[in-house]
DNA sequence: AGTTTTCTGATTGTCATTTTCAATTTTCCG
DNA sequence: CGGAAAATTGAAAATGACAATCAGAAAACT
């Protein structure tokens, strides 16, 4: 089951309605690798279809991560980003403090000993969230 | 070095002034195991020192974490908390997304798989952040 | 003590996000 | 199909956390 069919599933159950500007952005959405703020998404989505809305592009973001095929990050530099999940594949970042580069990465070790902390204090993992912030390569060796 | 000690420290290398409303917050702050957002520590203080106003606490609680002192945490809420910070002992949190209890915890295996992962990318480290959430033990047995 | 500099606190500004509401669109049912 | 009921849209305004402003107060330096 792709996240269009997560979607659709999810707006039926709920007895939402299944509108243009929802596929629209949802397409918009899952066709790129980026980490979308709702003014990124919001711009980029204007080019092509300017009557959708910011607020229609906000409230859809946050649909996509109630229903699970989007996840909200949150970087600390003030502005909330949305990323396609793929619900198998998690994936975890690495962000440059520098340029703001951000890269995926996945480690079953760490996610093996996560689970571990939380059963020694009985606790039931729903989502956790693990960010590595310093200087990638490019930034590591430029001499300010 | 204790905190106060960094704290007067900074504040003299830094050319700043040691006031009485900064060694009340200070002295609040490291008083407590919580941790504190601007307004819950605002709250805390008005009650035996009224005059002290809203954005002096927001300040001071900025200074903390620019001398090393203190920690901004963002559990994605909205929220930014600060958490007194011994610079030896470095901790993650475990969030209960139903109570909001925050349990801290360390897992140097962790830690070193991180620097594992950070050195794969050619990335330099410089802080991260790594939380947990879900059900604490508590809330797990409730029927909601 | 006097001067200079920083700090304080009330207020205002800013910016991302959320809500509002009238008009529109979708879905459902006859 | 057609029309009612319900949800959605988009522009605008509201909200809320955080940051900046500024005149008066306090601290540091001489």
């Amino acid at each position: 089951m792709d996240q269009i069919a997560v979607f659709n599933e999810y707006v039926r159950r709920k007895g939402l309605k299944n509108t243009n500007q929802r596929m629209i952005i949802l397409e918009t959405f899952l066709g790129s690798k980026s980490h979308y703020s709702t003014e990124d998404l919001y711009l980029k989505l204007r080019k092509d279809h300017p009557k959708i809305g910011y607020a229609t592009v906000h409230r859809t973001l946050k649909l996509f991560a109630e229903c699970g095929i989007a996840l909200e990050l949150n970087f600390g530099d003030g502005q909330t980003r949305f990323e396609p999940l793929n619900v198998d594949q998690h994936h975890d970042h690495l962000v440059c403090t520098e340029c703001g580069l951000i890269i995926e990465f996945t480690e079953p070790q760490i996610e093996k000993l996560q689970e571990q902390v939380a059963s020694k204090h009985n606790f039931k993992i729903e989502s956790h969230r693990h960010e590595l912030y310093g200087l990638c390569s490019t930034c590591t060796h430029k001499t300010d």
